[in-house]
DNA sequence: TGATATAACATACACCGTGTTGATTTTCCT
DNA sequence: AGGAAAATCAACACGGTGTATGTTATATCA
């Protein structure tokens, strides 16, 4: 695996492989996607293929560093607005609509056969704003229990996240959001919660 | 492959492909397992593997499926004390006190490359009856709400899960229980709670 | 205990994906 | 237009896979 530049060409083949993958990985897990069959649906050389990837692993991985890029710009002016306080349902908002945005892929990097270091990567982005936020606020609770509850969360979201995936994403990115914030904010007392906003069995698309 | 009965042999060569496997797992992710590698260290016959399991995959889904049996029959006594309510903590102590008994395994099929069907496989064990008492309390709460709550919490269990797997599970099963338990319950408010049980660094095992 | 069934072994085989190489053609960029 | 860079093509050795063969060892049951 040579590097390669940034060619007009290097684009082209890179969407078409892309472009085949996604194709691929509705079918079938990716561990069971062999770089041959990839190349031939993408029309491409297999030589080809290694000159980019060194595997269908670092494909994805390289995808998905694409896409949290792209991510992390789209949530920058949220985390860097000084003048007033981070608002979690516009970030979580913003995080979900993103993964909407680009659904191809994160239906298979956030679901069955996904690896798990793109999900934690994807909350990592507003970690350390969050655990600022907890730690100023619960001053003397210990750090073990602070890093609990934010394995718990994130985790909890990221299921949310994917049962949003697997329902087909039908409900929109705010009202996701919302839950996960009550769920976080009350625990078993969202339930309790009369009409939130994430409400109800209507279909309020 | 196939079929075989329950000879003594049979078990025998399970337990060393298991052996094999679960060491071999230390080193290296289960992608990158062959089946001849795997035969070597378990000294046995190639051929003979596949008399038992198709696949390396295979192989994983069957040693979690005779694990998911053990956990049950562990657990079968709590859930089936009609005589009182079920104690949602005395559950989950138990269900992480099995995993602990079964790390080898544990750390993989929870751990960074496992598949997630098993975690919720796990989780599974206790479902019905945890719906069945959120719907008892929250009879005006929408379905809708009841069910993302419940992927939520069964996620934050797993994810909090996978930390106290990956710290090498040195805290007491009862304490991971009891933090989860309050999360819970109390949403971030369980991080303002004075020393609820779940306290402090002190190694009181 | 001895006969039969059954599992594990040993070996061989064709098949296929992998990763790499070198020569050639096409495409881009200035 | 001309040099550089990327894509193509053909070919290669290598290793794991899955299957089939016959043989040996061991368990099960009458």
């Amino acid at each position: 695996m040579k590097k390669l530049g940034n060619d007009h060409r290097t684009q082209v083949t890179k969407m078409l492989i892309r472009r085949a993958f996604t194709e691929l990985l509705k079918q079938k897990p990716m561990q069971s996607i062999s770089i041959k069959e990839l190349c031939e649906k993408a029309g491409i050389n297999r030589g080809t293929f290694y000159g980019h990837y060194t595997d269908i692993y670092d494909l994805l991985e390289q995808l998905e560093d694409e896409m949290l890029a792209d991510f992390e710009k789209s949530l920058e002016p949220l985390l860097t607005a000084k003048d007033r306080n981070l608002n979690p349902v516009e970030i979580s908002t913003e995080i979900f609509q993103c993964i909407k945005d680009n659904s191809d892929l994160c239906t298979v990097t956030l679901g069955e056969f996904g690896d798990k270091k793109f999900a934690f990567k994807l909350l990592n982005i507003g970690r350390e704003k969050c655990l600022q936020s907890y730690a100023r606020y619960f001053k003397n609770t210990s750090p073990k229990k602070i890093e609990c509850f934010y394995y718990f969360v994130s985790a909890g979201c990221i299921g949310l996240l994917q049962k949003w995936i697997s329902d087909g994403m039908t409900t929109s990115a705010n009202e996701i959001a919302q839950m996960a914030e009550g769920i976080m904010l009350h625990g078993i007392g969202f339930l309790a919660e009369k009409a939130g906003g994430a409400e109800d069995t209507g279909e309020t698309k």
